[in-house]
DNA sequence: TTTATACTAGACCAAATGGTCAACTTTAAC
DNA sequence: GTTAAAGTTGACCATTTGGTCTAGTATAAA
């Protein structure tokens, strides 16, 4: 299940912010930064624009806010994966957790989506620093399972991004996936999606899909 | 190769149509509809703010005279094709035009991609029946090619989504990718991502890889 | 009850934005 | 060469935009 959000006992301010969090993802997801409207945010968030700019110096303080915590989401358990560990199991949870996202926060990949189509201007090179050391080290254990001839890889690189272009594009391309289908993608549908993803990434790569996903 | 325009024997006024559209596709992808500036279109075509309006009634009229051309790179040989057809011959080259466009047509892919993310607002629904029955089409070549023992998928949609979301990947996100890869893809490196990605999707499928994509 | 802090919100502002106008120059057909 | 059409361009305009200011109200600790 998706988490939510537990509005008792906090304080107003709190309240406020989160609200305004809430409407700023989903403008800043529709419209990207410059696309996006502050007093569309306020109108959202159902608050006067001069309170989204009293919770948040700037409509740039604001959409950093949300990138920091939506880079947040990027963190999985295949992160601390080694050599010693399974790929199959490894590569299955991590497609999984990588759906779930796009099911739970489609908003949140959206506005990631739009941030990098527009060149990435805001984050900053901490964070690409970071993200390039990541692909590094996970390049380095498929590697490992790939001389350990545990599967069939010409180049870690594409795995990764098709397994992110695939789970991404069911959050970011929601839309097109819904007008086509002709209905929402319900929480079986996305079960469905995602082992049938499961399916094609392993076995594209000579795994065999662990029982649970089948 | 990229067909490339050319600037020679054609009149100063579809010179500079021209430069226009090449302006204000690269701005468009860049920022969508709503963060797209008319003066930032017009200092990327060297021409002043009054000549776009001049040459195009407005911002909207130069988006949606883009977004018209850009949905016809959407056609390609996989429109005509019957049961009767190779399913692993009419799937691999699909996903090779496909990458061919995000090689090619970089902006136009992003364009596409934030349309379909800011809602669809200027996709008409004469485009959205007819896309809907390519769907419904394609569906039904692949459900017979199933039929017929041809090829393993459970549901054509998701064959289908994931050949986009896989190849888009590589246009929409490239900045990323750039950056991970830590040097810019190649025609060469686009061969390889392509003979990748067809034997990801096609053994997904049951179906062995043509040999030209070996 | 006092008081300091958190919060609310209308009025306002400078800059940016899409778009118009009118005067002008270039081009090409006759 | 004349002329009509195509193209150029700076000045200008109404609206929208992000953001400030100020005067106030609610809240909670002392």
């Amino acid at each position: 299940m998706c988490a939510s959000k537990n509005y008792k006992e906090i304080s107003i301010g709190e309240l406020n912010r989160s609200k305004i969090l809430d409407a700023a993802e989903k403008e800043f997801a529709l419209h990207g930064f410059k696309g996006a409207r502050v007093q569309q945010i306020a109108d959202r968030a159902e608050l006067p624009k001069t309170n989204v700019l009293y919770y948040f110096k700037s409509k740039e303080f604001l959409y950093l806010a949300l990138l920091e915590d939506i880079l947040r989401l990027w963190n999985s358990r295949f992160d601390e994966a080694t050599a010693s560990d399974d790929p199959a199991e490894v590569l299955a949870h991590y497609i999984a957790d990588k759906m779930e996202i796009s099911r739970c926060r489609p908003n949140a990949s959206k506005m990631f989506a739009l941030e990098i189509i527009n060149g990435a201007p805001n984050l900053t090179e901490f964070f690409k620093d970071q993200h390039a050391s990541w692909m590094a080290g996970r390049v380095a254990v498929i590697k490992q399972w790939i001389e350990q001839g545990k599967l069939a890889v010409t180049d870690p690189h594409y795995l990764l991004f098709n397994i992110w272009a695939t789970s991404q594009h069911y959050a970011d391309f929601s839309i097109q996936i819904n007008e086509l289908r002709g209905k929402p993608m319900t929480q079986t549908d996305f079960a469905e999606a995602t082992n049938n993803l499961v399916k094609l990434i392993l076995t594209g790569c000579s795994l065999s899909v662990p029982t649970e996903f089948q």
